[in-house]
DNA sequence: CTTTTTGTGCTCGCTATCGGACATATAAGA
DNA sequence: TCTTATATGTCCGATAGCGAGCACAAAAAG
């Protein structure tokens, strides 16, 4: 039995789901929406069903450098929500999808209500943490094809999609590389057979390959997801 | 009047601090000491009276990248402990020092007893949140120098010194560059007159020439750190 | 005091990526 | 259909940092 799309909803108790249910609505997340600023004041806590929510930080230069992905097995803001209430980064809609939404104050009121509720909410506070440390560790050391493959495969697992929608001038952005690096790698791995392009999207056709040519990282914010989901609710 | 040297039990209520106390025990933290490895068991929470942990992610080829680091304002291996205990960073001490010491089991009681509690370690673990987000944008788009730079300020300002004890090369396996690339910038950096380093020590004597080469990512890193800080409890 | 270890200085060719500019192709809008 | 905006291809010189190696100096160890 399904309760929620989202896996953290869904791996809530039933009576603690049904007490949080009636103050979840679900809304859409479009491509490109900007679901959590900055320093702003966080309106709302989402769990998505589907897509994907970017974890960025813009730099001076324009550059929105991602450090986190956020899923179905995620949940955006709810610390901040917890304690606070002020976002650490931008939450960007990298894949379209749709969510359930619920305020702060709801979020609150439930975490202190109900233990393993706060428990699974403080555990997935971890793996974005997971994620931006190896993202800062494998910025500093990878070369840019090794990220890049690791950024497309991660996109690939969290959407179970081949095909994504995305200019390489954001790839770029995002990578915090130039454009024409983004398109000399991008040009690379289509011959090599991994990918294919067109204008504003990108196919995997070789998942292996890209395999081989990802870095560490890729592995390690994989099996750090893994076991943070997998362990059982206290 | 004081409780402890630590910022985090300094601004517990006295009637929680008087209930936690009896558990802390003060331990000496020894340069290069590790308190915490990666995908290891948590076994002591950390509260730094002095001193700094440095927040690393081991790379296969033998770096060891830091992510953030933590002095007598902040913990470590708090969440960890809170649920899961499984450490996601090697903790390395990269300034001698002291602190509290507590066992997972015991904070995890006071948490789930003390709201309070809960609440301000919830929001500490937001800050190494944003240095690791911050130092993942900043690997990615800044130069070698203004890393360092960023590097030196940051330690200057949790130890109150101007001098630190640490070789090139473990700068360098920090920051994810070759020896060869510190000892080019270092050497630059002490022609500018903005610092001073002998073997195994560097010493800052010209603050004002550090910050005006340093990048935006040390404001922001700081100024995420004084908002989360100076935040009441609630 | 001597020996060994370890930290630093320096060289050099090399590669990845920058930074800027311009041409072209494709999709979307009129 | 034609036009326009935008995404991509590509060229080029410049530069930061790599990678490897070796010499030297200062500690530490004996």
């Amino acid at each position: 039995m399904s309760q929620s799309p989202n896996r953290i909803l869904n791996s809530l108790p039933q009576n603690i789901f049904a007490a949080v249910e009636p103050h979840l609505r679900i809304v859409n997340l479009p491509f490109g929406d900007v679901i959590a600023e900055t320093d702003q004041c966080v309106s709302n806590v989402y769990f998505p069903h589907s897509g994907i929510i970017s974890l960025v930080v813009e730099m001076e230069i324009g550059d929105m450098i991602e450090t986190a992905m956020v899923g179905r097995d995620g949940v955006v803001n709810a610390t901040s929500a917890l304690d606070g209430n002020i976002s650490l980064h931008r939450g960007l809609v990298q894949a379209e999808g749709a969510a359930s939404v619920i305020s702060p104050d709801a979020l609150r009121k439930f975490a202190d209500e109900f233990t393993p509720f706060r428990s699974i909410l403080i555990r997935h506070e971890q793996v974005p943490l997971a994620q931006a440390q190896q993202s800062a560790a494998c910025n500093a050391s990878h070369t840019m094809e090794a990220r890049m493959c690791r950024w497309l495969l991660r996109i690939r697992d969290l959407t179970q999609s081949d095909e994504m929608k995305l200019t390489q001038e954001l790839l770029a952005h995002m990578l915090g590389v130039r454009r024409t690096s983004v398109s000399l790698v991008a040009s690379t791995l289509q011959q090599a057979g991994w990918i294919k392009y067109r204008r504003g999207s990108i196919q995997i056709t070789d998942v292996e390959g890209l395999r081989s040519g990802v870095c560490e990282c890729y592995e390690k914010v994989f099996s750090h997801y893994e076991r943070l989901l997998l362990t059982g609710v206290t």
